[in-house]
DNA sequence: CTGAAAGCGCTTACAG
DNA sequence: CTGAAAGCGCTTACAG
């Protein structure tokens, strides 16, 4: 069931069924006749056809460390939602956190499938940089600030300094820090800054023998923190560079003896949805990832209907959730 | 730089070229200069004019419900694991619980895009038994058992089942239930009568008034309970059909001054990655979606090259894992 | 307003 | 082992 048939069985030739696809430039009686025949058959025209012809394919391609993540899945929300009402589909690439991966998804899109692609990196390094200097399509960078390339981020040194901020104004003299590597740009090196530069804007020392470098997971802020009791170092605030971390460094506390928030005012990054449910409740800094998503897509559609010309960066703000972690522990439990 | 390009550029015809590139019938000594062409150029044959000859586009679709739910991620990430060593990828559609856009993906992906379909639908209604009879293309539906289809999933009444028993067995006499709409095969009407039959094979009656239909979110747990507190009735065992009902609920009975375990022991369905790392931990049931996602993978695998001709149901058991929650609460806490 | 023709880039019988 | 030819289904100048 090809454009041919549909023309025989409408009495007109593919070009008119084309053109009454398209641009629209048939007599009102064709147009009649045509879209009966197409409603009784069902037909749809073949989009690599379409494709090959018209050297478009109407898909982005979403290249994502991981899937399985809230905020990765909370970026791609924000694209689809954005994409909702366009002609454009996803073509989603988890790369599972291996840049390999991630390198091939991108050569691959350039001569397939999609017709713009958005990455989200963990680690951006001189390869992609490389390819992407002479790349044929247009790309977005999700959530990571790279100078230079489009993209759309957190302000993460913000997110952490005032998360840190808070917890001085709460009264912690001494802040430990839990990151990630500092090659990760946000979540690692932003982060980092900006609780340094709260420390001195609260006239706090900072202390490497407080800062540890851990892993994503909840497991290793439990480890984390654990090395931090048994140094013998002693804090009264912590500040962890994802929910994960701290969910894991809390817990570990309460199994060791010491009180979230009463020894310890505790705040992190991410407000992912268990944050609120926890016991104590976490305070932690919301980020916008779904609006990330969404001004990615935004930024790619211009990119791609020729209306954005110049490379731009967009960084978004975040929002401080206050809630037991660093403040109070309800009444029911003591 | 196509086909012709390269066949100039390497002194042989484009059927040469098209030859080395896929059978491979060809002279060492031409495969040579080829490959050095190719080499030197980049060059990568248009995958649309491939899909248009071949009708084939090596895509698999994945139709999900939300991508930000971590048993779908899951399932997500099994299916590229199971896809990783093969020439297909992932054509990802998110529908947002919206059965409108589920039902129009799988209508698009019959004539375009993909080769064949897995579906994750939350509620499979007689549009999509309508649809999928006459589907030109093999579907697997993942994560519902539905008869006569081709599907993967848990076993949902089991795992309900053993959590349930396990509470009964800790001593609870009176188990609540906090479920999910029957409409939903697995969550809902699944579970529920492994809780009832839980409830039987251990002696104990079934009462309605210690049921309640809430919805997938922590805050719906933490509502469910309230209004069963409320109601005064009394239950000393908690069931809920999934770990985020759990925490919003264990949420909600600690400020009531109901204690887990003490009080009310509790066990949910799940084993999301918190379930863990709460407070107290909690008694769940670990259900394999990674594997739901492999073997929906392989199946449609199976499908597309041949090797499954008939049509087949595989269910997959699943894990209880007991925790705090359920047995006993740590001194730390007291 | 409409149709015949050409061509997008590829692959695969077919003939040699 | 190799090349010329035909064709996958579509769209778009072009001529009328």
């Amino acid at each position: 069931m090809n454009i041919s048939d549909i023309a025989k069985m409408a009495g007109v030739s593919p070009s008119t069924v084309s053109r009454y696809l398209n641009n629209g430039y048939v007599s009102e009686e064709k147009k009649r006749v045509i879209r009966k025949v197409i409603d009784e058959t069902g037909y749809a025209p073949l989009t690599s056809a379409q494709n090959l012809r018209n050297r478009k394919m109407n898909v982005i391609g979403v290249i994502v460390p991981k899937i399985s993540s809230e905020s990765i899945s909370h970026i791609v929300d924000g694209i689809t939602d954005r994409l909702r009402d366009t002609d454009y589909q996803i073509f989603l690439a988890n790369t599972d956190n291996n840049v390999k991966k991630e390198i091939e998804y991108l050569e691959l899109f350039e001569n397939n499938f999609v017709d713009g692609v958005i990455l989200s990196a963990t680690d951006f390094t001189a390869k992609h940089r490389q390819i992407l200097k002479r790349y044929n399509k247009p790309v977005v960078i999700a959530s990571q600030n790279v100078p230079g390339f489009p993209c759309v981020y957190n302000d993460d040194e913000e997110a952490a300094y005032n998360a840190v901020t808070h917890l001085a104004q709460q009264g912690a003299g001494h802040i430990a820090y839990l990151g990630v590597m500092e090659e990760d740009l946000s979540a690692g090196h932003g982060r980092h800054m900006g609780y340094l530069r709260a420390l001195a804007d609260a006239g706090l020392e900072a202390d490497k023998n407080l800062e540890k470098i851990v892993d994503f997971t909840i497991y290793s802020g439990y480890n984390g923190i654990q090395e931090l009791i048994d140094s013998g170092e002693k804090f009264d605030g912590l500040f962890c560079a994802t929910d994960n971390i701290a969910i894991g460094a809390i817990n570990c506390m309460r199994y060791s003896g010491l009180k979230v928030p009463d020894d310890v005012k505790t705040a992190a990054v991410g407000d992912s949805v268990v944050s609120k449910a926890l016991f104590p409740s976490l305070t932690t800094v919301h980020l916008y990832y779904d609006e990330i998503g969404r001004e990615s897509a935004d930024m790619i559609l211009g990119f791609l209907d020729g209306t954005a010309k110049s490379t731009r960066q967009l960084k978004l703000s975040s929002e401080l959730c206050v809630r037991e972690s660093s403040t109070f522990m309800p009444d029911a439990v003591s």
